[in-house]
Order: C-alpha cells, then sequence, then structure tokens
DNA sequence: CATCAAATAGTACAGTTGACCTAGTTTCTG
DNA sequence: CAGAAACTAGGTCAACTGTACTATTTGATG
C-alpha cells in the first residue's frame, strides 16, 4: 500500500493536479516518456502559485510530487534546469494561443485585436495568472533566464498585437503601431494586479474590462 | 577608529544611502530622535530593492547597515514590525503627493489629473520605482500586512483620480468615475513592468507617456 | 525467467540562514 | 557622575539548501 501509484498514496492536492494536467494535455499524440516530467512541472507550477518563489526549491517540489530528491535529480539536473522546464511549460501554451488568435479566420483584424485582448482580460481572473505573472516579472528582475523567458512571451504577445493592428490600420507608421501595441500590452497586464482573482476590486473585472477593450480599440481606430 | 560615525565606517553604498536619506527629507522639523530609524529603513529599502525581499532579512539589514542583528532588534523589535515601517515609510510620501497633487491650485480638474498620471508616469522611470512595486504586488499575495499598505495607497491613488474625473465630469455616475479611475491606475502601473527603468521598451518610455496620457484622458472626456 | 536500463529512495555533505535573546559594554545627556 | 539610550558579541535552536552518491525497486524486452 505504499508504492502504487503516484495518484494513489500522494496527498489530496495531487489529484487535483492530475486533473489540471490533463486539461492542459490538449496533445492528441501523448509522449509517455515526458509523463512524469510533465507531473513534476505541473507540481512545481502549482507550488510557485501557492507558495511563491521562495518556496520552489528542489525538496519542495519533491515533497509536493511525493518522490525524494534523489528522484527529482533524476528528472530535472539541476534547480536551474527545473525552473527554466517550468518557465516553458508555463509560457509556450499562451504564446501557441496568441499565433492561433493572430491567425484566427473570419472577422476583421479589428475582432481578432479584440479576441486577443479579450483573451488575456479573462485569463487574468484565473487565480493561477494572477498569482503567477507578478512573480514571473519579479523573477525576471534577478534572473536572466527568466528575463529571457518573459521577453520572448511578451514580443510573441506584441507581436501579433501589432500584427493585428497594422492590418486595422495600414496607413500607421511602424513606431505608431508598436507603441499602441505596447499601450495595449500594459494596460491590460496592468489589471492582473488590480482585477485579478481575489483581487479588492475584483469585483469591477467585468466592468472594466468592457471599458478597456472600448478605450483601447477606439486608441487604435483614432490613432 | 572604529566607532565615529554610521558614515565614517561603513561600505561605501551608504554614503549614497544617506545621499538618498537627504533627498527624502523634506520635513522642515528634522527629529533626531527617529534619524538612526529613518537610516535604517533606508537600507532596508535599498537592499529590498537591489536585491529582493528574499534578502531582506534582520541579518541582512544589519549587515548592510553596519550594525549588530542585536542592535537592529533594538530598533525594530520584529521582522515584522520592520517590513511594516519600511512600507509605511516608502508609502507615505506617494500619498502625500497625491493628495497635493489633487488639491493643488489653479488649472482645470483635467489639468490636475493629468498631472497626477503624468506624476506617477515619471515615477516609474526610477529605478527604485521599477524594482519596488512589483515587489510589493508579490510581497502582497502573502502578507496580509502587505495587502493592507498597498490597499491603502492604490484607494488614496485612485481616491484622488476619482475626485478629479468627477470635477471634469459631473454627468458621471459613480460607478463610471470609478471604473475610469481603475482603468487608469492600472493602465498606468501596467507599464512599471514594461517601460520602467532598464526595461526592454525603456526608449518607448516617453512616446508611450503621451500616448497614455492623451488615450486616458479622451477616456476620460469621451466617456 | 533472466536481464538490464530506467526510475526511485534514502541519505550524507557541508554548509547557510533564519529570528530572536541575553549579558555585558559604550556613548550620550542632563 | 548617574542613568538612560544605543550598541556589540555571542549564542540558541531549528530549519533548510542544492547536489552527489549509493542502493534498491520496477518494468519492459528478449
Amino acid at each position: 500500500m505504499h508504492n502504487e501509484t503516484a495518484t494513489a498514496d500522494a496527498a489530496p492536492i495531487l489529484v487535483a493536479l492530475l486533473g489540471a494536467l490533463e486539461r492542459r494535455r490538449t496533445d492528441p499524440n501523448p509522449r509517455p516518456t515526458t509523463n512524469k516530467r510533465e507531473f513534476i512541472l505541473e507540481v512545481a507550477r502549482q507550488l510557485m502559485i501557492e507558495k511563491g518563489m521562495a518556496a520552489l526549491t528542489i525538496r519542495g517540489v519533491a515533497r509536493a510530487a511525493g518522490m525524494s530528491p534523489g528522484n527529482l535529480g533524476y528528472h530535472f539536473p539541476s534547480y536551474d534546469a527545473l525552473v527554466d522546464e517550468l518557465l516553458k511549460w508555463v509560457l509556450t501554451p499562451y504564446l501557441e494561443e496568441f499565433d492561433r488568435l493572430r491567425d484566427a479566420a473570419g472577422g476583421t483584424p479589428l475582432d481578432r485585436l479584440r479576441a486577443v485582448m479579450n483573451f488575456v482580460l479573462e485569463d487574468l481572473a484565473n487565480r493561477d495568472t494572477t498569482l503567477f505573472f507578478p512573480e514571473l516579472w519579479v523573477l525576471a528582475n534577478r534572473d536572466d533566464n527568466a528575463k529571457h523567458h518573459m521577453e520572448k512571451l511578451y514580443t510573441g504577445y506584441v507581436g501579433a498585437l501589432e500584427e493585428l493592428i497594422r492590418e486595422a490600420r495600414r496607413d500607421l507608421s511602424d513606431e505608431a503601431v508598436t507603441n499602441l501595441a505596447w499601450l495595449i500590452c500594459a494596460t491590460i497586464e496592468g489589471q492582473t494586479v488590480f482585477v485579478g482573482a481575489e483581487r479588492p476590486q475584483a469585483a469591477r473585472r467585468d466592468a472594466l474590462r468592457e471599458l478597456t477593450l472600448n478605450t483601447l480599440v477606439r486608441a487604435v481606430v483614432e490613432a
């Protein structure tokens, strides 16, 4: 009764974790060899979200994952490698989604721009998102690898915005397009701090989303 | 030669710290009894900014201030007390400045609104600000006292915005005014992460400030 | 069933660090 | 000079760090 599966003898939180893993797995060709790795990454993600970067240690992750530190070392050769893979694991789906929304068929460029903005505005209401991203911003202040991942994320995000703005407003200069894109990015990310999950102004979230969407679309149209 | 003043035998950084202290002291009636406390708070502030909350420890502050941990315990009875006073020390000047700008004589309400926004947009270019506030946002996720200070700060900030918006647009509902104020707050705070000091898009800061100012003022005028 | 590599546990290393406390010393002030 | 304020040194005790190493279990293949 001590060595069945990770699900069986692990803490209750792990059941929820496996659920989250399942939700994340959109890949139609599951790669069994990476299953355990992904499980660990998911545990690490939850730990970082629940307890902050200070609690994200080899031992802490191992404990939360119900395995020994030695075994975790087998899957991830070092702490830095673990963090690196964790950031990839969390951020890659966002980049994929930005690409998908940018290239989506149907609707005007302005509709698609609105869709990208709406995606982020709705995502920031998730507790995981509300807690994860500020943690990333702070981490990136002192960790070059985190900074790299952060830049990659926002470059992809803003790149998608730029392309859609350009399509909508072919008369604007590249500079004007880029400035608008960063304005949109900063405006929306800033809301994480104030109307994210369980934030003081969370009740205002939907109203603020509409106001934001209208204000930013108008900024693009009337630039 | 071992006990002259804190300036003499302390690390070079301390000289700069005392400079910062001097800049901060706008009080025409210096309170000598609090000098050493303020010195410690200033050291703690710098430490938090340079190395992050993880480095803000009793020992760390004592080392950076060139004193023994025991002596630091004399001035601040506990770690929590130190952090509490540190947050007050950093945030109070902002609240005072918001009040000052809100009540400033001369100019239309819209001018004063613009002045408040401009103050924050320019402040976020300071390296200290760029690094301090994200740290505060993360800290507030897991520390109730920090959360309290953060709410107090933004309540004051948004309160000032609300009053100025209301003066400029007496026809708007309270709800509309509040939503506009939080939109402004989130929009501007979000820029810290992207065009703050030494950030990848810092070169875009001035252009983005103008765009932000115009966009937000228009949002208020045309709401 | 035997084999063998992958996976896993356990633990030792070699420190570091944390907040807090106590007893004693210096410095300042009236 | 007395007494208060400011300060130092040293220590307590508990917890934790990443990593390396060995020994064991597991699971699939032949």
